[in-house]
DNA sequence: CTATTCCCTACCGGTTAACCGGTGTTTATC
DNA sequence: GATAAACACCGGTTAACCGGTAGGGAATAG
């Protein structure tokens, strides 16, 4: 799998703040996680972590919950995984750099960033346009 | 870091034996190992599932060792990785099949084909010439 | 026969991903 | 102001996995 959790359940409940943004809606946590059966209390820490990343507002209390604080046009997948995965980041390798693992390393970096154009190239907006195609596969049908 | 230790190692050890295809010179694990500083009984359960895929030859006791079974042209990065990495492969994930994991299956796919386009078009060939461009920043500067 | 080398299978320890719980803190509503 | 709904923070736990080790065994050159 190309993401990880955090990042997948990240962005399933971002394209569904997507699809009522602008509207002034809030969604909760509980409401995504009971339509994905995403786990709740995690889910928590990804919104919390993306709202530290300002993508998105959040208001307490009663009848709060979340919402994208800017367009998901302007909001990429890449920008999405580095919110969520940037935490803990590794990314080193002691290698002994012989010329060998300078090679592989050079390639590393062109497979690195053949995924990271496909990923920045697409936005939440997108991917919530490819959902609702999806939903209908007869659109439009009675109009 | 875009490959594991195994292919990591892997690659490092069949650039070497890439280097001396067709001279009929064996290589051992052992010799590998200490021009890379790699740990050698790790490497024999590479070189051992590299030779089950038919990548390798390799002949036993005294004076034997591995050699490459088909040319370097022919072998692929992406080959070698599917040797390495294709034992003990989960890759399944029991997803919710909403249309929101749907569509984000959809660019896990787009990604990994991506990135096996990149890696299905560099061969061992490759990696060698890039290796040994590598090594003389000042090429035949006395020829 | 013996040393050398590859071959096979199991195991182990540390790291990390995924997840859960407890306890705040804010705030709408009555 | 009391209550309860919701987000916020910070650990702890568990299970899988990755990188690496180990103990034999089998082939083969000398």
């Amino acid at each position: 799998m190309a993401f990880s959790a955090k990042t997948e359940y990240g962005l399933v409940a971002l394209i569904d703040l997507a699809a009522v943004f602008g509207s002034g809606e809030l969604l909760q946590t509980a409401e995504i996680c009971r339509r994905h059966g995403i786990p709740e209390r995690y889910l928590e820490q990804m919104l919390t972590a993306l709202r530290k990343a300002g993508l998105l507002r959040s208001i307490r209390g009663p009848r709060g919950g979340f919402e994208l604080a800017i367009d998901p046009a302007q909001i990429s997948v890449a920008a999405v995984e580095a919110c969520l995965e940037g935490e803990g980041r590794s990314e080193r390798k002691g290698n002994p750099d012989s010329a060998e693992f300078q090679v592989l390393s050079v390639l590393t970096r062109q497979v690195d960033q053949a995924r990271e154009s496909v990923l920045a190239a697409m936005s939440l907006a997108d991917l919530l346009e490819q959902r609702d195609a999806l939903r209908q596969p007869q659109p439009m049908f009675y109009i």
